[in-house]
DNA sequence: AGACGTGCTGCAATCGCTTTCATGGCGCCT
DNA sequence: AGGCGCCATGAAAGCGATTGCAGCACGTCT
């Protein structure tokens, strides 16, 4: 039923080999011929078999990208950026969900990644084992917002956005600034945690609470909202936006007014920073051009294992791309409650 | 590089037939002789091609799911639903953001469509022809929320979620209600349109306002919020949650006191609807349900060309499944304000 | 004029797997 | 004991595209 290459060849008047160049390889072919061909094919409704290309060339015409959760708007964000730059590429997307677990995101990348050209994993909760693994088999992977010797990645600068927010708390007057923590293991976390020690120890006066480690959901807020009013922080950062409602969510609801008495900072600027009252003050992070950035480096840099050895036999890693963020001030935050008393 | 079948087969001594019987059909092949080719399979470490497998069934293991938009989180919902389910099945999933632009979406179909067993197209946004043109090409299609002749659909009860939403409010002493409309052309607005008006001619003396079409989006809530004050209703029904949302930070914003003054209502009931104070009240829609059973119907029930011509000659839609929906009440709902003054 | 290079084209092999068909061996029935 | 049929197996034919290689025609250089 569907028209193939055999059926153009023929209906052009030509052998299959010269109508597959006459479509894939311009240059080979006389001019005439090659326009008659392309015209039949297009007449004709011809749409090459990506089966049958595949088998013969090796590549799939597919990316594949392993994300936590879909339906959080960091993941959907990115992924709605990987999904448009590869249609610009003309590759499509699988989509994989790994539920926030380690092993499932193994599996899928193994699963998936043999029948792709390549992976892109995002925020992957797998140990670093694991991922070496990953590395080993012959499937160009490329990481976002994770680091890994040997491993090409796109990441944003985690601690340039701890410190722009601590700066700005600092300058309202805030010292004590709470930190409400992601995910144990989380490789973003701990650059995050790193950053908001060194820019609390260059700035006076300020001292960091670290709240431990949260669900890094709205609930996760919640139920640590009152820590930050028991450790008598005036301000918290949060792991990212859906945390910092939590808190705000919970901080309003038993009373202290945010931000006359805390304020809160959120970490990726989602959809859902604007949503609510006050607004969320938080750290912009170029969400779309997370994806797109995956894929072309994806594309251009990860073509068939990345990692080489250097003279020295160390594994060298492709330098990673890293995105810049920006923090956003909105209504969560204000000048720091005169401390103690008043 | 990769171990194909043939080395199976040899390293089992065994013919590439019975190998590949082996795996695929095992009741084909003598237990004893089964079992070691198995062994020996999954000891290399075997991993079909699927290309080489496709090629000749003319299966992918593929499905195709197309969206609007993959940041809004009720597709995000129905796309973890389908992801999930896929994999359950063995199948991956190809996903594809048509930008709420529906020749984009036609063109996606089509594209992705013949690389894939099946196409999940969520609410669509293309028109009645070009659906019928994509029913015409032999790809099964399934339709998420929305129903057309001749294609299989799973869509939620658009009318009675509206019901309920009105017996709500009526029971509170609402008598004039404004309906926030989704885009024009949306095949669910309308079924809510008209469920409303419906639901509003059955309760005596209820008026229905309508505030006209607005953009799926939170800043389409806020741009028509002032309408609702503008027209005296005392409360609003929302296409969807994040209009809802939108809604209702602008009239906190302007000083009217939901639900006091204005009661508030969603669709949806997206993760956001918990997000904000007064927490929203909405329509519980089974999101990830709604992508579970699409993926089932398009497996069971739409194998190659689901519409059939009956007797009399006409076209025979395979029934919709019908998933229903049910009230939240939260915050953002409550007594009318006493009508005019007071 | 002959040799050689260049530019197009077609033949045929090939990718890895599935599936039809033929074959050989064995058990069972009469 | 011979014949029939069934079961398990292997040989081989593709699926639809790409591509190395060879060949042909023509133009050019010597």
């Amino acid at each position: 039923m569907p028209v193939t290459l055999q059926d153009v060849a023929r209906e052009a008047g030509v052998s299959p080999a010269t109508a597959s160049r006459a479509l894939n390889a311009p240059e080979l072919v006389a001019p005439a011929r090659r326009e008659h061909v392309r015209k039949v094919a297009a007449q004709l409704g011809y749409r090459p078999n990506r089966a049958a290309r595949e088998l013969i060339t090796g590549r799939t015409g597919n990316l594949c990208l392993v994300v936590p959760d879909l339906e959080n708007p960091f993941f959907a964000a990115v992924a709605k950026g990987v999904q448009a730059r590869a249609r610009a590429l003309g590759l499509a997307v699988v989509v994989a969900d790994s539920e926030e677990d380690g092993h499932l995101e193994t599996e899928l990348v193994g699963r998936l990644g043999a029948q792709v050209d390549g992976v892109v994993l995002c925020s992957p909760r797998m140990t670093d084992e694991a991922l070496d693994e990953a590395l080993a088999r012959d499937v160009p992977l490329l990481l976002v917002n994770r680091e890994h010797p040997g491993a090409a990645s796109v990441v944003i600068d985690n601690a340039d956005g701890v410190r722009q927010a601590v700066a700005h708390l600092h300058a309202l007057g805030h010292r004590r600034i709470a930190y409400a923590g992601g995910p144990a293991g989380s490789w973003s976390d701990a650059r995050r945690r790193e950053g908001l020690h060194r820019a609390a120890a260059s700035l006076p006066g300020t001292e960091v609470v670290e709240l431990g480690h949260v669900a890094p959901v709205f609930d996760g807020g919640v139920s640590v909202a009152d820590l930050v009013v028991a450790n008598a922080a005036t301000a918290v950062l949060a792991h990212n936006d859906l945390v910092a409602l939590g808190i705000l969510h919970r901080l309003v609801a038993r009373g202290v007014r945010v931000p006359d008495d805390v304020s809160v900072v959120g970490y990726d600027d989602s959809p859902a920073a604007t949503l609510v009252a006050p607004a969320l003050t938080t750290v912009r992070v170029p969400l779309a051009r997370l994806g797109r950035d995956a894929v072309d480096a994806l594309v251009n840099h990860a073509p068939r294992a990345a990692r080489r050895r250097t003279a020295s036999g160390e594994t060298e890693s492709p330098a990673p791309v890293r995105l810049s963020v920006e923090l956003v001030v909105r209504d969560s935050t204000g000048v720091a409650a005169t401390a103690g008393d008043a």
